[in-house]
DNA sequence: TCAAAAGTGTATAGTATCTATACTCTAAAT
DNA sequence: ATTTAGAGTATAGATACTATACACTTTTGA
């Protein structure tokens, strides 16, 4: 094992920061003809992790973007196939968004492919022992209090 | 020191990610008047990193984006009086970008601010011994790696 | 009960950041 | 000398938001 420095690890850790945002803002398909921009694949995925029992303003929160970006968004997808909007028949003001098959593909193909990468991330991590785990939690708590402190 | 599994890991890992891109985006005064945004702010360091000799198009290539892009937030720094602009003597084709005064504070501040954080950040990897700094850039070399993989 | 208040979704203008295209210059090449 | 290449800019369009204003429905409370 050749010795490495503080300065290297550094580095390659905001190299990592930097490929994650990369790969999470790549378009993809996710076994539609649709390209699906990242904020289109994660409002599917919020309306389909409830169920299809959200509304605009659920999907807002969850989300954290206000009500009218939800809105917005939903007209475009709606219009490529992929999102229904029904009315609430206890509630008119309110409407439960949906999802249509290419929209449940579309969730579906997202789901298996977070498995796939999340296994892949994970699978470094099954070799540890435990005590290199905890070493690494502490190392990663740390980082995390530390950024937090440093957003005030 | 308590038990971790690889779950928990895998989440304060991308909390992280989610954290320093937060922290990266933050809109700061750099010790003006005048509050930048992450893309203002990176635009003046690259300005000031090669000693305020680059042209549009070099700043372009380093920053990666194209010379439109570039053009278009040097006319929005220069009316703030952060960035300026003269023609090269030698190629009347060519411009060559500077920072005002009021440029350099930011340039500077940033810098200083930088060297904060990364202190900081570094800071949690000083009590480590060898094995240690050894392991961890093991693990995140891996992590890399993959990471790279899957972008194709 | 019924008017005010609160909540729901949408339209629209505006912001930020970028690309792509077209254009005007200047410089270089053959 | 004229074509070609390069530099910078203007402008339109894409993406993804916020903020405001609005119409409509529901809840509330005197």
């Amino acid at each position: 094992m050749t010795e490495t420095d503080i300065h290297t690890i550094h580095k390659k850790f905001f190299n990592i920061v930097k490929l994650t945002v990369e790969l999470e803002k790549t378009p993809r398909h996710f076994g539609t003809d649709e390209l699906l921009t990242s904020t289109e694949i994660r409002l599917i995925e919020a309306i389909g992790d409830n169920g299809e029992t959200d509304s605009v303003t659920e999907l807002a929160n969850l989300l954290g973007v206000t009500k009218g970006a939800v809105s917005q968004n939903l007209k475009k997808t709606e219009k490529r196939g992929l999102t229904t909007k029904d009315e609430d028949p206890e509630n008119l003001s309110r409407s439960i968004v949906g999802l249509t098959s290419k929209g449940k593909t579309a969730y579906y193909a997202h789901k298996h492919w977070h498995e796939t990468m999340d296994g892949g991330f994970k699978y470094y991590f099954t070799e540890m022992n435990q005590a290199q785990l905890d070493f690494l939690h502490e190392v990663l708590s740390k980082i995390e209090t530390f950024l937090k402190s440093a957003m005030q």
